[in-house]
DNA sequence: CATGAATGAGGGTTCATTCAT
DNA sequence: TATGAATGAACCCTCATTCAT
């Protein structure tokens, strides 16, 4: 069953994605959770602490997913990696604007900080562990690499480019890292 | 010699890059520029108007530096696209994350939407003018993964990892695009 | 056995001393008492309420102890007086400063008004019975002005003055009243 | 020529005498002094501060008054002072109300703790120069007690008695220190 | 007797903007 | 150009109280 606090977390995701964190107002979320002020002040201590909540539930999901697959080859998960982002990417939009909203709001940004840089590890050595079995010797690298790729299209797509390649760009990245 | 209109500019900009534009109020860039409100008013018709300033301004300079060099050979102007870029990260990473923030904040960002994709089509132009005279068939698709890589690695520097080996990947990327 | 009611009443007493009624939150008086909302408005119709059964049982307790000696002669008891509120003074301030901070909001003043005039009554009766056999003539007077000195002290020490030479003003009283 | 800030520490003092600072809200001061809430925090950072303001300005108002009169013999002052009391404790009720309220509302008192120190003090050595010149050896007592008693009269006027014998009350302390 | 989710009015405060000077 | 008093809407948050369980 969906409680009311699931509810304003979920309308509050969407509202801080749809129009930033610092856009979006505790009345809004209100008005579209049809919820009172005051639950929102009973289920969470402030403004803040709701994008808190969002952030931890967010990277736990993440989380989930990164870890899911185990015992296929490197080429495979990274393919697997790939095609998920990508998917993602694509059908979620604005979460993905939500996140970079978020990394890059000072205010937002130093509130979340830790978690920010505990999520970003956690990626960042889940990924290593792919690519040490591939070459051991440079798998830092190429992690930082490969991550900064993935990151660079999404801001490209999100937010530079209009009618952005970006199935071009999944396939690039699927024929460098598993070279079918 | 400065004008106060000028001073008002730089001021703002400082203040959106440390605090984020909308956390950055009218009354904080007076203060901070010794001025009055009513100058800015005079000066600017509203707040947004100062950050529209301050855009154009940034891609005008933007402009004239990736313009500047013209006859050297391609892997030489990559080389110094590439060096000039990773200098101003390092050196001025506040302006980097004003630009990501603008970009990130649906607000801004759809306010200076024209020019956002304006400035991304002229960085995308001027690169692929280079990259066709590398490889004419794929100039495009190269551009666009040689403009994702330098954000990807800029958005990693800037916010999610410590210790960012930053110079690494400066030279991952000029053995890459260079061939020394 | 102390009651949850009880237990209520005494929390409450100690945050109204210490923060004042108005800046004290039934919330706050729940999770110091440890014990629910609900609980709270099923023993009290209201936050008044509360107020008014500390200040009714409070009043008790000074009728007690104001009424206990009775054969002794004047100055024995007025000495006793004395002692005792000065005794109190000291070990209680916050009980003193509650009072004082409930006569002189005007929102609890009004709430709680016939119950201050009520005791004030009966203190000044209590005195004048006493002075009525030093003097008999001047009792009112005499009462009005012993009250008077009693108070101000009290609310010299209790708010204006660092370091009060309170037990200097009580010998004054002493001797004053018991010529000893 | 009255400021809109004057005025609007006027209605701020006026309603703070009449319901307590706590119960008075930024709103309602705005209400009555036909201001905007804009205003009222163009002038003063906070609401607190508005208090500040006030009782400093009434500090000052206080000082100019005890200072006045210098060559005038002991018991002349005393007169003066206790007269110059009772008239503005008669005139001005809410005043000292106001005063009381302060002193006795833990946040307030608070945050006007060096102030309200201060003003004692003042007040304090104002009245003991006087007592010097009529018993040195005791002065700091007398001072005390003196202030005690017009201390316990104001509160016992002010809040608990119903015809209190007020002009009674002042006779007793004029033939006490001035012996007429 | 006991809980705590839920309400909604109202609290203090911020802020972009205007306008008389 | 230049000032800063003045506005009013909106913001985040608090709180006494109710009610289904």
């Amino acid at each position: 069953m969906k409680t009311k606090k699931d509810l304003i977390i979920e309308t509050a995701t969407s509202l801080f994605a749809k129009h930033g964190f610092e856009k979006t107002s505790v009345a809004a979320i209100c008005e579209n959770a049809q919820v009172s002020k005051g639950l929102v002040y009973h289920h969470f201590k402030s403004k803040d602490e709701i994008l808190i909540a969002i952030y931890e539930q967010s990277t736990e999901e993440m989380v989930n997913l990164s870890m899911a697959d185990s015992r296929k080859k490197p080429s495979e998960r990274l393919k697997d990696i790939i095609e998920g982002l990508f998917l993602q990417l694509e059908s979620n939009k604005q979460f993905y604007q939500f996140n970079l909203n978020i990394m890059f709001q000072p205010s937002t940004k130093r509130m979340l900080e830790s978690q920010i840089k505990e999520r970003a590890t956690l990626l960042f050595n889940s990924v290593k562990s792919i690519f040490k079995r591939i070459d051991a010797t440079n798998s830092e690298l190429l992690s930082y690499v490969f991550i900064a790729e993935i990151d660079g299209i999404a801001l490209s797509y999100l937010s530079s480019f209009e009618n952005y390649p970006i199935t071009e760009m999944k396939n690039h990245l699927l024929k460098k890292y598993t070279n079918d």
